[in-house]
RNA sequence: GCCCGGGUGGCGGAAUGGCAGACGCGGGGGAUUCAAAAUCCCCUGUCCGAGAGGGCGUGCGGGUUCGAGUCCCGCCCCGGGCACCA
């Protein structure tokens, strides 16, 4: 402990206090103007990490930052408390995952505290209490009736051995299932899915009016993966060009309709529902067995394979007539061209496609250049611009313009179309788990699919349930939950027993949080309207797909529904992301073993010591190593801060102002105006620097021989913690009170006096050529005339010059002059 | 392959086109002390030089500019995203 300073019953005090007293408690009626800080919705681990640490200092600091500035600050915290963790523990041990999940959100809680964050405790949400499943499942039958919940046949991930489905998350990299170590394989379900496909135009198109980081944008735009071009029909003949006797045709979909004069063969992928209308007899027997070797493979096998080796296909027997040829070109099928993009099915055009090209050479399928590449160019497939070749009406078009004219053609021969598709899938968001939000739907043999009523939501998941080890959910097996009367003919009925994905928790998480106590609606428009969209979302960019994606188009389809407000476009105004948290080089990771555990830092140096240190080491969206992170200096400077604002440092005096006592003054007001753009724009480690060099100033000045000038110091001091207080607020509050006797955290923000950021003299730096040659120090309001005059008189410079004559002058008063001969 | 970031001392990192290396860590020296810890003060890119001083330096090669870590062109390397998406 340093001269009094006993970090913990400090920190300790305050903590309670601000807990105790509600200090950051905000109504949805404050009249200050309102400010939305979120961190994202953690999952309860149990004690906090470093990883948490670092998202929770910047997150806090802005809480109390912007609350001096006086905002009315909504600062909500929750518990993203569904999901496996709890569900494999209740396996293992037998406890039941609610509390096994109450206990850690329980020990994360009062991390949180530890470390200094405040929050308005009462809005206080966690997605496993039954008033929060019931606004899941509310806005769940929202969706339904709106069309964007529907329900299909999609491939899962099935586990022989341990007879269930996995998450994609329970499935190793080779294949295997993480419990049984059995080889999964994919087969059909019927699943439920959320129709974000229905969105994929504006979550791409409104990207960009947020204010987030390019790199996160950028991987959302590759996410949603838009593509244009165009979508035609061909018809189906045998290899003379003469129609299959039963008509049938099917639409391909390029980007490169520009190149159809190219087309050699067309490919179906091998899932196509056309395939065995159209195999003809002799070739049945190969393609049943291609069919049937790919449908085997896990999907993972078939997107990894790469290079001409690995295209495997087969020739169909059938042919389709090229519409702009008018020539018919062999169908294969081949394990390259996906079901689930575009129509399933391409035109292949190996010229200027490289895939097409692998395939073709593999295959011994003829190759026709449709675009003129460079005379240089010595690759295979061209893919880039030119002018059409061997197309006939299409000749000497350069790429768009001849794009452009195959779809005119296509559309006014009535066979085709421009079109855009999107790499973005729907959302599966059914789990096989019990530890998840039940899906309020029942089946029923004569109504069908019928949802739960909206008062007799939530459905909750029975507690008198046996975990099995073979991973299925025991909501299977329980009659109770299983037998339901259906809503609609009264008659039995079978309970949906797949839950949702957490995501769907996250997704609205931070709407309720406006209005968390209302027993009307998952939240009310007003509250709604007034707090979001969040002004500063806060979190890993780990998140910077999913969680990311899914919340914008939950924002958007409760506006569009009229749950929220039209205008609300987007949830997250400014999304900050911050790097991840390292050790030795490698993520921390409990699986490592290579945990630094935040507890033992906060009860040998305290919190503020450890948020300083995470504020110091690097910008904020910087990966860090925890090597690199520097508590020990961190501790050292608080110590300084702490004797120095005790009045232990030097000495001080009652007197009019010296020329050191103005400069002190000045620095002060440097120091608002420095600290003040920094927060504002997360340049925390630079802050930090800034107040480092003020309180060696301070000690430099309290040291001199004349002391420091009581009025002097006390100002500086005051204004030190002032600007300190959202960084490190038990310190800064500490030290306040004994000062001043009320808290640092309820004063209003400093603001620079613009008469004290003018200062008098200024060094001036003289160069010769571009290279410093002197420094000479002038009043700070000189002219070009009396610099550059000052400039030439330099002893320095006359050496250098050697009697050259200047040829230029450039002076940039009061900072510069530069000479040129 | 395409798309985003990023390469600065021993280390983390500073720097609106205008003094490269702020601030901290580590290292060195001094003060204090019986001694140590703690604390306080000073030095610390590199090469040449006894010193004054000078040369060289922000991944590499060019360019623009009076002046480039910063802007432009072409590369190299590292991190991340997408990737058989037609």
């Amino acid at each position: 402990m340093v001269d009094g300073y006993d970090v913990q019953a400090i920190e300790a005090k305050w903590q309670q206090r601000w807990r105790d007293t509600g200090a950051y408690d905000v109504d949805n009626d404050d009249p200050r103007p309102p400010y939305y800080v979120l961190s994202m919705y953690p999952y309860p681990s149990g004690q906090a990490h470093m990883g948490h640490v670092r998202n929770y200092t910047f997150g806090d600091l802005i809480v109390r930052y912007r609350t001096m500035n006086g905002y009315a600050v909504l600062s909500p915290i929750g518990f993203d408390s569904f999901g496996l963790p709890a569900e494999n523990a209740a396996i293992r041990t037998g406890e039941h995952p609610r509390t096994y999940t109450d206990a850690r959100i329980e020990q994360l809680s009062s991390s949180l505290q530890r470390i200094g964050a405040v929050y308005d405790w009462r809005r206080q949400i966690t997605s496993h209490d039954p008033s929060y499943i019931r606004w899941s499942q509310w806005i769940f039958k929202r969706f339904l009736e709106a069309g964007l919940a529907y329900r299909a046949m999609a491939p899962v991930n099935w586990c022989p051995g341990c007879q269930t489905v996995l998450a994609n998350e329970q499935v190793l990299a080779d294949g295997t299932c993480e419990r049984s170590g059995d080889l999964v394989d994919k087969r059909d379900l019927e699943q439920w899915f959320f129709k974000i496909t229905d969105y994929a135009d504006q979550l791409l198109d409104d990207i960009d009016t947020v204010d987030w980081p390019e790199r996160v944008k950028t991987i959302q735009r590759n996410w949603i993966g838009r593509s244009e071009g165009a979508e035609f029909e061909m018809a189906v003949v045998d290899a003379d060009g003469n129609p299959h006797p039963e008509g049938h045709a099917f639409g391909v979909y390029t980007t490169r309709p520009d190149t159809s004069f190219g087309m050699t063969f067309a490919v179906l992928a091998p899932e196509h529902a056309l395939v065995a209308q159209i195999t003809s007899p002799e070739r049945r027997a190969d393609v049943d067995a291609f069919v049937d070797r790919v449908r085997k493979e896990a999907e993972f096998d078939r997107l990894s394979t790469e290079g001409p080796a690995h295209k495997r296909g087969i020739f169909t027997g059938a042919y389709a007539l090229n519409p702009f040829t008018q020539k018919p070109v062999p169908i294969y099928l081949a394990d390259y061209v996906l079901t689930t993009y575009g129509t399933g099915a391409i035109m292949a055009v190996p010229g200027q496609d490289q895939r097409d090209w692998d395939f073709a050479t593999s295959y011994d399928l003829s190759i026709i250049r449709t675009v003129q590449p460079p005379d240089d160019f010595d690759g295979e497939a061209y893919t880039g611009d030119g002018r059409a070749i061997n197309s006939e009406w299409l000749d000497g078009k350069e790429k768009a313009e001849a794009i452009a004219a195959a779809i005119a053609w296509l559309e006014a021969q009535g066979i085709g179309a421009g079109k855009v598709n999107f790499r973005l899938r729907d959302w599966l968001l059914s789990r096989q788990r019990f530890w998840g939000c039940p899906i309020p739907v029942v089946y029923c043999d004569g109504c069908g699919i019928v949802a739960v009523p909206d008062e007799d939501l939530p459905v909750l998941a029975p507690d008198d349930v046996e975990f099995l080890p073979t991973g299925e959910s025991p909501l299977k097996f329980h009659e109770g939950f299983l037998r339901a009367e259906c809503p609609t003919c009264h008659g039995p009925a079978t309970r949906e027993t797949d839950t949702m994905d957490t995501f769907v928790d996250s997704s609205w998480y931070f709407l309720r949080f406006t209005d968390p106590w209302n027993d009307e609606a998952p939240f009310g428009l007003d509250a709604v309207a007034r707090w979001l969209p969040v002004d500063q979302y806060i979190g890993g960019v780990e998140h910077a797909i999913l969680h990311l994606m899914y919340a914008r188009f939950f924002t958007k389809a409760l506006a569009d529904l009229g749950h929220a407000p039209k205008e609300l476009r987007e949830p997250f105004q400014q999304l900050f992301t911050q790097g991840t948290v390292r050790l030795g080089g490698s993520r921390m990771s409990k699986s490592k073993g290579n945990l630094v555990a935040p507890e033992v830092i906060l009860d040998r140096e305290g919190a503020d010591a450890l948020r300083l240190a995470h504020l110091f080491v690097s910008p904020p969206n910087d990966d860090i190593d925890w090597e690199a992170v520097t508590i020990e200096g961190s501790s050292r400077f608080l110590a300084r801060v702490w004797r120095l604002a005790r009045g232990e440092i030097g000495t001080s005096t009652d007197r009019e102002p010296m020329p050191a006592d103005t400069a002190i003054e000045q620095a002060t007001h440097h120091l608002i105006a420095r600290i003040t753009d920094e927060y504002e724009r997360w340049h925390y480690n630079t802050a930090v620097a800034g107040c480092m060099e003020f309180v060696n100033d301070l000690y430099r000045y309290a040291q001199s021989d004349e002391g420091a000038r009581t009025a002097t110091i006390d100002e500086a001091i005051d204004t030190l913690l002032q600007v300190m207080a959202p960084m490190v607020p038990h310190i800064t509050a500490e030290l306040w009170e004994a000062r001043h006797g009320d808290s640092v955290h309820t004063q209003t923000w400093p603001v620079a006096d613009p008469a004290k950021l003018v200062v008098a003299t200024a060094t001036m730096v003289v160069q010769v050529n571009g290279k410093v040659r002197d420094r000479i120090e002038v009043d700070a309001g000189i002219d070009e005339a009396e610099a550059t005059r000052l400039a030439l008189a330099s002893e320095k410079v006359a050496g250098q010059l050697d009697g050259a004559e200047p040829r230029k002058v450039i002076a940039r008063p009061p900072k510069l002059v530069n000479i040129v001969v």
